[in-house]
DNA sequence: AAAGATTGATCATTCAATCTTT
DNA sequence: AAAGATTGAATGATCAATCTTT
């Protein structure tokens, strides 16, 4: 995926292997910023999320929101809870559910890391001009529905036979 | 990082947020690709380097290119000598490096992989114009270079005094 | 049956510490 | 001392299987 040592670079190939590079890059980068603070990368994705959202969230949404298996938010939201700064909460509505909450100070380390975090974007991109910032967030916006398309696609030609188009919001 | 539910996104902070995005959907979808070949994504990433290397590689180098901590390698080359894909060789100009090459049978399952990953990428990029894929493969390339500039920033204001420049070729 | 959540196995990754060789 | 590689502890991710509730 990551080829730096490819001859005859298609250039989607290419396009492809340096998202995968900047975004490990990126990540990696975020995890050593966020060590001082007692946070992961990950951590305060629910952070961000719990913080930004106007209601509570499910830990099955939080798994959509954040692009990860469902059981992945288990052990987050246990380390999450264990250092306080979140909570779960019987969901009245149904009881197979958890209403998962920022507590207070949940709150407070994320008002500590966001401009942590918004200084080293701001960092990277200083370079950066705002057209090219405005015309790669769309293409890889793009990228992404391309993906789920494609997948779709397979998904479809590996099952029985594509029942039906089923378009949302073309 | 990865923040759906943002109010008022400054443009920087959208891009990094699709950057992680498109990653992780389309690391995700690799893996599920690879799956019935027995292939992980990083694994993939392993053969890859060395199949479009020339000279044989060691651990430190590989973990360079891949952008990943040299611990990472031990493990990752432990299982794909298991499977017999790569083999550890004694370095005769370095008793402590081993030279890490694919075996033939590696390069055969590198073979089977390649065009299955290539008509992923392609399929994943249908949609999306040339012109956009060349420059948003450009604007990622100075996203890196940013991330590397302002890391080396903070660490030299959290060290010393800066010692020099060192500027490397500008 | 389907959906929310958890568990256990496997893989990948980081960091700090250690061993061997240079 | 510095560099290549490994180890052990911790975090995080996937998938398949399971439990409970809808």
């Amino acid at each position: 995926l990551i080829s730096r040592f490819m001859k005859t670079p298609e250039s989607g190939l290419s396009l492809i292997s340096e998202v995968l590079a900047t975004a490990g890059l990126f990540w990696r980068e975020s995890e050593r910023l966020f060590r001082p603070l007692g946070l992961t990368a990950a951590q305060y994705n629910v952070l961000a999320t719990l913080a930004a959202s106007s209601e509570a969230l499910n830990q099955r949404t939080l798994a959509d929101v954040l692009v990860v298996d469902r059981s992945a938010i288990t052990g987050l939201l246990d380390r999450l809870e264990r250092t306080g700064w979140v909570r779960r909460e019987a969901d009245p509505a149904d009881r197979r559910a958890y209403r998962v909450v920022l507590t207070a100070a949940g709150r407070r380390k994320w008002d500590e890391a966001r401009p942590v975090y918004h200084a080293a974007v701001r960092g990277a991109l200083e370079e950066v001009t705002e057209r090219r910032v405005q015309e790669a967030t769309a293409t890889l916006r793009r990228v992404q529905a391309g993906v789920a398309a494609w997948t779709e696609g397979q998904r479809n030609r590996g099952n029985a036979k594509a029942i039906e188009p089923k378009s949302k919001e073309p």
